[in-house]
DNA sequence: GCGATAACCGGAGGGCCACCCCAGTTATGG
DNA sequence: CCATAACTGGGGTGGCCCTCCGGTTATCGC
């Protein structure tokens, strides 16, 4: 089954077509690497040595190229969100993994917009493929720590996202923005937690 | 040259200047709050019934318009910091000056990032002029709560304003946004401050 | 009151970009 | 091998930001 996001293509589109599918989203992640998610399509277009409607056409709105970008980014993050179900401190788990979203959300310059864009337009069309994704699978690890109170149980998994996300996009394209992130979420997910036993001195 | 943002004019700038001037603000004041922060400055030009040049020589950039839109709200935002600071309770002073920054850059879109975006280009030259108001009334509160041992010692003003001004930033736009924002900053705000007794089983 | 002058105004134009249309080209199935 | 359907990219449109330049107007010294 070819790996295309939604349809299971009738058609199993054309051999030059997938290569400059290819080729273009390629030419978006360098791109996007070093201009941000604002990053001019025509620019990837002209990196990817492929006309500018063609890049159209195969990703109709820039959300759409953005998602393929991060699809595999995404992926990884849930896979890792599987992977800590398992974790024996459900409360840790999920501060760990968000910090992992924010950190890729940090490194991939607009992803985290991209990530907080799928929210609206709440139709399930298109463009929120990334947004769903991680919302489901982060979603399993709050309900456990929520199940073993580690977390304040008003906070939903979707204002745990949009709270990374806000703070990777507040701090990416700044000198020190790993560090930045790091700090501030490190104050913001200490607000989230359960502290059963008094707060150590520290 | 004189490079006048807020120079007390030599030249007392000509009537019909000033005139445009306030015009320009005003139409910006609007366009804003209807389109956001990213509002084109041909729309607003046409829409205060002056030229695209007119608008670029008061204005050089982007960011001295918005300086100048939200001056107003911003010196209200530095008064309140004043007044806070005789409050009896240094940290619950603070966290509720930070609310009120938050919602201020909810109500008046686009001011969020303004006040981001100033923290960059190092230079004192302009356009931070903002920025630095805020950060300046912001620390003294900061250090008071801070001498009251209320907050986390190693939060800075510069990280919660960054804080705030991020989730603004990331449920302005949206329906719904106020309440998000209020929710976001209960969650973010409480892990910022200390709370020497176990916590509360709530 | 009245020119001379300096400041101000806004339309025109250049460069860049997102997006669409259409004729040429190429892979694919019978 | 060829008919056809799908894919391609150059060119066009409209919008934006920003700058230059000739015309206009407030202001100051007389």
């Amino acid at each position: 089954m070819p790996k295309d996001a939604t349809a299971p293509a009738p058609r199993p589109m054309r051999a030059d077509a997938r290569r400059n599918y290819n080729r273009v989203v390629a030419a978006a992640e360098t791109v996007i690497a070093e201009h941000g998610a604002e990053a001019s399509l025509e620019e990837i277009a002209r990196h990817a040595g492929v006309g500018s409607a063609t890049l159209h056409r195969h990703f109709p709105t820039r959300q759409a190229l953005l998602e393929a970008v991060f699809k595999s980014r995404v992926e990884a993050l849930c896979a890792k969100a599987h992977d800590l179900l398992s974790d024996p401190d459900p409360g840790t788990a999920l501060v760990t993994w968000l910090r992992a979203v924010g950190a890729h959300a940090v490194a991939n310059r607009g992803l985290g917009a991209s990530l907080m864009r799928g929210a609206r337009h709440g139709g399930p069309t298109l463009g929120n493929t990334c947004h769903t994704m991680i919302v489901n699978a982060g979603d399993e690890l709050l309900a456990r720590a929520r199940q073993a109170n580690a977390v304040r149980p008003e906070a939903s998994i979707v204002q745990l996202l949009k709270l990374v996300s806000a703070i990777a996009l507040a701090t990416e394209e700044e000198p020190d923005g790993p560090t930045q992130a790091d700090q501030l979420l490190d104050l913001a997910l200490d607000g989230v937690r359960l502290h059963r036993t008094s707060r150590p001195h520290k």
